[in-house]
DNA sequence: TGAATACATGAACAGGTATTCATATATGAA
DNA sequence: TTCATATATGAATACCTGTTCATGTATTCA
């Protein structure tokens, strides 16, 4: 049963299941933008912006204020988070009010949570 | 209405807003393991083990063929999912097979799965 | 016991990323 | 127009992270 991969030089032990398994697999692309959505969050930055925009829309200096950082590291932040299409703003004056762009992304964010949180006692 | 943050020379804007959301704000550290916590998804490697994971238990070079990687890397990734508790393992004889530690972790990916799905038209 | 093998792991390296600093842009006010 | 300010952004830097390479450990088999 057990063969040489024509790859990598791994052995294989389950032939089958790996061919079934692989055939399974979506492609890699999705799998990779998937994981770019998730490293989005990876990110203690963001998940507090994310956080606080959650409460209310937000303008960029009062988000610097609340999280003790300067306007600069937020901005940057807030682009990372605006393409990937996890916030939107709005333009008043000279302040632009950033708020969520889906009310889809708090799902994920208490998915994640509440795991967390069930593991603390462990 | 404006004022200037004792810290970090950044003008606050809503003060009240922000001091509201402030006493809302989790703990630090909740905020911070949580990030970790997405981190471990935001990698293609990581995301695509899990994902064969999902589909059967399988051993470490089984998952190196079926991803087409060396077994010292892919090794090196279980390790991450393991101190995440994201996957589990039971050893029989030299080969040392994974799955997942907890289904709760599928419903996240598929949240995550089907979100990107959603944008992929635009 | 000795060889083969499935897996783990430490060190090194390359590429990526978050923050800072300096500065640019844009809007409002005087 | 000129100044102040809210935000954006490019470059530089320090830190982090994923893979590779070499090697160690544990188990099976002869």
């Amino acid at each position: 049963m057990t063969e040489k991969s024509p790859c990598c030089d791994v052995t294989v032990i389950h032939e089958e299941v790996v061919e079934q398994i692989r055939e399974s697999m979506p492609p890699e692309e999705e799998l990779f933008n998937l994981a770019e959505f998730f490293k989005v969050f990876g990110d203690t930055t963001r998940i507090r912006i994310l956080y606080a925009l959650f409460q209310s829309e937000m303008c960029v200096c009062d988000i610097a204020h609340l999280l003790g950082m300067t306007q600069s590291a937020i901005s940057h932040q807030l682009r990372v988070l605006k393409s990937a299409k996890l916030v939107r703003y709005r333009k008043e004056g000279r302040v632009v009010y950033y708020s969520l762009d889906d009310e889809h992304i708090k799902a994920i964010f208490d998915q994640g949570y509440q795991h967390i949180k069930e593991q603390e006692g462990n």
